[in-house]
RNA sequence: GAGGCUAUAGCUCAGUUGGUUAGAGCGUCGGAUUGUGGUUCCGAAGGUCGCGGGUUCGAGACCCGUUAGCCUCCCCA
């Protein structure tokens, strides 16, 4: 049998974890300077949570699980039935009542709802876990991947809308990553732009459409408004509504008074000022990421309502690398009312894409064993285990060729393993106590005690 | 859900209008070299040409079906 993997999944390699890990690493410590707790949730969520959370097309990507004991003569019945409704579209918790998380937002909102007497609220948590989406998978798609997120309830501030934006630019700066974008829009606006318009209840279908701005550019938007239901007389509201250009503030002045019929939208257009008034006194002048404001910003996610967020770079061909925003009453849905929430998230498949494509990682990354010991002489095995636990004692990693092979073939294993160092004790130098240490990158050698490798080995590269 | 492309050695791929016994590079193993890696040189192993059917004197190649993978749209990280 050949051997595979599901699609949409991959294997990580050694030197492809140290990567992974190196960016969670980064971000976790970015998150955790900004008071965010780490939290772990399971793998599987009942699946009455996770349904209804993200849409039709979401609800239809949940990867779900099969319930065991299914061959239960007792159940045959129930099951059969249970069958009969999984074929009409619908789900039946006879036939499947988990399934795995789809994100990482609503099972922190179920963990809130759940733990809310243990909280200290506001409750700022980040979480890196893997999540799971029954996709067709491309480029920058897979059905596992990592997200990182970062969320606080409990606060209606917009503080915390002007710290996850400059988590998300501190993020992206330590990581090395060019062509930073961070665009913010705000729901309220794209409510009001829908109100104003005459056509409130059509709100997704104009933000779907106008998301699209930059790629299928002003004549396909206008086609898809039209074939979304939008009257020519609306369309030419949301043309002007799209023409608006210019400096940050400029953008925003215009904006206010296109949708002056609109209280929601100028609120919106008011939170969105005084989130970059604050982000703007938390910034780091290093930060060579952009924050822009862009209005044809939608997000899929329907629990949104006030501050959107999207991350993307110009540096590569990929899709959004992170995305957030602010969700006024998510816990609603599990029966606490009035808790509100505002988050961010970063793609680490996709992050991890992008810099892999780039080359972006530190070189130190690649080491790992700082010294091995050739397996030559069978008598000295009680020396070198003697050695390397010392060296271990000492914090330098070290290892011992388990067996007795080759020289040829141990010292290609250290290169190939990328090994500094050799150190070799043969009968000569067993019956004088000492290692002859090999550094495999310039080939000198030298013979050292004991006492010397862990000295040497301590201050070496 | 709609459309396009691909499937040949462990990996990446070549294979001429259909013509003898299926090719390369990389990797693996052995040797040059039983106490010295990277660079060389020699040799070896490794194939149901995705699967099933059809056309043909003859199919890796052409046709039909099927499965899987990749890509685009939709949607998303």
């Amino acid at each position: 049998m050949k051997p595979s993997i599901p699609t949409g999944t991959r294997d990580f390699s050694p030197g492809d974890v140290r990567r992974r890990q190196y960016i969670l690493k980064t971000i976790s410590t970015v998150f955790e300077l900004y008071g965010y707790q780490p939290l772990e949730t399971p793998s599987m969520e009942n699946l009455t949570t996770l349904m209804g959370k993200y849409g039709d097309e979401g609800d239809r990507l949940i990867f779900k699980i099969l319930n065991n004991g299914l061959n239960n003569p007792v159940k045959a019945e129930k099951t059969r039935a249970a069958f009969e409704n999984v074929l009409t579209g619908k789900n039946d918790p006879n036939l499947t009542e988990r399934a795995l998380r789809y994100d990482l937002t609503i099972p922190f909102a179920r963990y809130v709802v759940m733990h809310q007497n243990d909280l200290a609220l506001p409750f700022r948590r980040y979480q890196m876990q893997p999540v799971w989406r029954a996709d067709s998978p491309q480029r920058g798609r897979y059905r596992e991947f990592w997200q990182c997120d970062a969320d606080v309830v409990g606060s209606n501030s917009l503080i915390n809308e002007a710290e996850l934006l400059a988590i998300y630019r501190e993020a992206f700066n330590r990581l090395g990553v060019p062509g930073i974008q961070v665009k913010i829009n705000s729901r309220k606006i794209l409510a009001g732009l829908a109100e104003c318009c005459g056509a409130p209840e059509l709100m997704a279908d104009i933000t779907v459409a106008i998301d699209k701005l930059d790629k299928i550019g002003m004549e396909g938007v206008e086609k898809e408004l039209l074939e979304r239901g939008l009257t020519e007389e609306q369309i030419r509201f949301i043309t002007s509504y799209l023409a608006i250009k210019g400096d940050t503030g400029a953008q925003l002045a215009e904006m206010a008074s296109l949708l002056a019929g609109s209280d929601m939208a100028q609120r919106g257009i008011t939170e969105l000022q005084d989130t970059i008034a604050l982000h703007n006194q938390l910034k780091n002048k290093d930060w060579d990421s952009q924050l822009v404001v862009d209005f044809t910003l939608a997000r899929g996610l329907s629990y949104y309502t006030g501050i959107i967020t999207e991350v993307s770079t110009t540096a590569v061909k990929m899709g959004s690398i992170g995305g957030g925003g602010r969700y006024d009453d998510l816990t609603g849905l599990f029966g606490l009312k009035g808790l509100s929430g505002v988050g961010i998230s970063f793609g680490i498949d996709r992050i991890y894409d992008v810099m892999t494509e780039l080359n972006l990682y530190p070189d130190t990354l690649a080491t790992s064993t700082k010294v091995i010991f050739v397996n030559i002489e069978a008598e000295a095995a009680p020396a070198i285990l003697g050695y390397v636990a010392r060296l271990r004692q000492a914090g330098i990693a070290s290892e011992y060729y388990p067996d007795k092979a080759k020289f040829d073939k141990q010292m290609k294993y250290a290169d190939k393993r990328n090994i500094p160092f050799v150190g070799i004790v043969g009968s000569d130098e067993l019956a004088a106590s000492v290692i002859t240490l090999k550094d495999m990158r310039n080939g000198e050698q030298k013979k050292l005690n004991a006492a010397e490798i862990v000295d040497f080995l301590s201050k070496a590269q």
